[in-house]
DNA sequence: GTGGTCTAGACCACT
DNA sequence: GTGGTCTAGACCACC
């Protein structure tokens, strides 16, 4: 359910962030739910507890958990919209690389043809 | 016509490929024609040679130019066509966050308003 | 009357602490009054005991309550001046405060008008 | 200009944080000023560079300072406005505490004193 | 030379 | 057991 890839040119802590935002945008994480704990996750992934500590300390300072020294670290309250939030802004990101790929001279038609093709069909 | 960001994240030798791409694309640069020499360019843009160097190596090892020990160095005869299907593989690209949109809720009118925004207007 | 928030990044021990100079100053707990023992507590709390057990050993050191062996615990006779005279330095804190404030470039008039702001109304 | 208490049980890297928002603020570091490098620093400092690269990075998140690899890193131009608007909101912090000495029965006179006492004679 | 990432292993405070 | 901090030392990419 939390896999990286040590062999990535992405960094391991970005991944760890990435799993987590996924998994609490997809509900599988939720709102006052505990996770998993620095050394116990460090022994699955067999990643160092430092690098996990900074991929929690990255989290937390998005908002999306909070530590509770002692007892452990759970996702906020307001996590999912603020994951919500930030995604929407993902679409100035299309818009932008939609303007790139005009500039090559590639039609329009064929930039939707792509959004079409990932809205069909079933979700992954 | 050809500038870098010291302050940027992005490596300057990256600025730098990505100028010489934009020129090609654009017709600033034509194929054979000669692309500045290591030494005058390192001077107008206050750039480590070296830094240079790499970018020219690196285009080089894209197809994109060649050198002519004793000359100079050329831009290829198939650098548009080659830049021109790089980008178009931008689809693809496209296609993978349009899809991570959809998994977070957003609607697939809103990619397309995105995508209409950039194909609307004169060119920048 | 005593309440502790599990998911505060202040200590818990420390959250009793404050709850109960809070109850001696406020008169709640007058001295020779016993306190709640660490089992009961504990009980109420949904808190581990050594957790308590740390709290009253910290107020003991302070001087604001004594234990009786065999007996319990209870409000010391001083606690109420040792704590008013404690507050009274928080004097200097605020001086230091508004020194940082000052060195900042924020007007005297801001600082006071924060005070006046304290001070209007009714005691919460 | 710059030091760090290492038996202090504020982290070190907190102490080097608000070391160099002092500086930032007092004008000792303006914007596009480089700040001393990680090595540099603790070589000067005796502390390990992974601690300053944790209070650097720090810095980075509150939007104080940004990196260039392979350059260095600097101060950033919304840096001064930043803190200052930062130090503002300090006046609830004023306020809270004043608050808590009212209701120890501290009169208000001595609060405006301590004001007072921090507003008057020349600047440290 | 610079910053960025990672590992290994230690100590502390809190529950 | 938990998280938080720190050290020592390594490797990489970039200039």
């Amino acid at each position: 359910m939390l896999e990286v890839d040590k062999f990535s040119r992405v960094p391991i802590y970005e991944q760890i962030i990435a799993e987590i935002e996924r998994m609490i945008l997809s509900g599988e994480l939720s709102p006052k739910d505990a996770l998993p704990s620095v050394r116990q996750l460090s022994v699955e992934l067999s990643v160092n507890p430092n690098t996990l500590q900074k991929a929690y300390t990255e989290l937390e300072s998005r908002g999306l958990c909070f530590s509770v020294p002692g007892s452990g670290r759970y996702v906020s309250e307001k996590a999912p919209d603020i994951l919500r939030a930030q995604k929407r802004s993902g679409l100035s990101e299309i818009e932008r690389m939609a303007r790139e790929l005009r500039e090559c001279g590639i039609e329009k038609d064929e930039v939707i043809a792509a959004v079409n093709k990932a809205y069909e069909g079933g979700l992954s």
